[in-house]
DNA sequence: GGGGAAGTCTTACGGGCGTTCGAATTTGGC
DNA sequence: GCCAAATTCGAACGCCCGTAAGACTTCCCC
């Protein structure tokens, strides 16, 4: 009855039940051609029509091609958030509020990194995340540089884990740290694969993550 | 005589000492707008009226408004290798052909640090470079992918001068070395402000240099 | 099973885009 | 000072874009 029981249905977390089949048509087209070509590149019509359904559906559903796009934004960024935020609430409530180091930064990159698994269903998702991150609308710019409350819990938390450097520095590492994080698009994979002569597969993601961090934590104990 | 003595004077190591003014004019008019707005986002129209110039003189004096965009990448990409090559070369010399980790991440990172100085004359160029890395043309993409030889001085030195790690490693954490020069875009820093309120400042690029130096190191380190 | 709301469809408008053309102007060698 | 080549200029072309209008269809509640 309820199409929410399959694997796809996280879409509908926010969205009501009876949401129109178009809409969420509309919504994983238009996620999937952003992130593989760009929100400029990508038009209404291509779109709409790899969704199969008609032209004047995104400005029905969404109002604007450019509302189209914060949309997305804003519910896949509201996911990712979600899910750090629960990993590093677990890991304060095994700390006692003072986790360690290396489980911050874990909460920070685990779910990023697992959504890039290869049979991931959210790995699309984290390929528009980083796009839209620098090519996005001045609306998701303002949003970006607005709205850190996410990423004041993680400097908070580091802070506390190393009360011995100064907030300066824990802020360039995190930014350094998220730096090391955002280089994930497809295309530097591919230049990776190219420069290593393909000794190098981001495809086991669970040695990525374990490089990432031991690189990061390292990083932040110099 | 020569004006290749000075730092502005690279520009026209490729260009005839006659070159069009014209065409000068539009080449630092479109660096800067595509820097500042991204590609897509500044028409041919919005380059010829910055530079004060005639509209058909992008494509008169380039070809195409795509040609220009990669004309611009060419001549800034090869401009940058070209420093890092000389200090990795000045490192090599040094050290007997066998630079310390430091030395060599040195030359990978100190000529972009550079260039960001608040009244470098390159510090625009750079943040053209870190957009048309993600936000550029097809042939971009490719030259990128595929011309990889100046990277392959930096991993060869890296592999040499760690050699107890796996070259999987090394490649990898060159990865993530570039991932965290390649975050340096004006929006980022913005948004480090605010979310360090104040505290962090990029003016300072030499102690910019210093933590992203020190944050390598030990990641290579690890 | 009738009626109103919700959704879909076709069509087209207005506008900005990259590019081109031919004329006008400037430049440089003799 | 002249002629040819190089450059600049104004204007326009053709294309694709996002969006909107209006007719049509489907759905659902009473």
């Amino acid at each position: 009855m309820s199409p929410t029981t399959d694997v796809a249905a996280s879409n509908e977390v926010e969205a009501a039940e009876t949401e129109a089949a178009t809409k969420n048509l509309v919504f994983v087209a238009a996620e999937r051609l952003f992130a593989l070509h760009g929100f400029q590149n990508v038009s209404v019509r291509d779109i709409t029509a790899a969704a199969g359904v008609n032209l004047a559906s995104v400005n029905y559903h969404f109002g604007s091609k450019d509302a189209l796009l914060f949309e997305i934004f804003r519910r896949r960024t509201a996911e990712l958030n979600r899910e750090r935020a629960k990993m590093l609430h677990e890991a304060n409530d095994r700390n006692d509020g003072a986790p360690p180091l290396r489980e911050i930064l874990a909460a920070l990159l685990t779910p990023p990194l697992r959504w890039l698994a290869p049979d991931h269903e959210r790995r699309i998702s984290l390929q528009f995340l980083i796009r839209a991150r620098s090519e996005g609308t001045d609306e998701i710019r303002t949003v970006l540089k607005t709205d850190v409350s996410h990423l004041r819990r993680f400097s908070d938390a580091l802070l506390r884990a190393r009360p011995d450097l100064s907030p300066e520095d824990v802020y360039w590492r995190l930014h350094f740290t998220l730096g090391m994080l955002h280089n994930n698009r497809f295309a530097e994979f591919d230049r990776l694969n190219v420069l290593s002569e393909g000794q190098t597969s981001e495809a086991d993601v669970v040695a990525l993550l374990g490089r990432m961090l031991a690189f990061a934590e390292a990083g932040f104990l110099a």
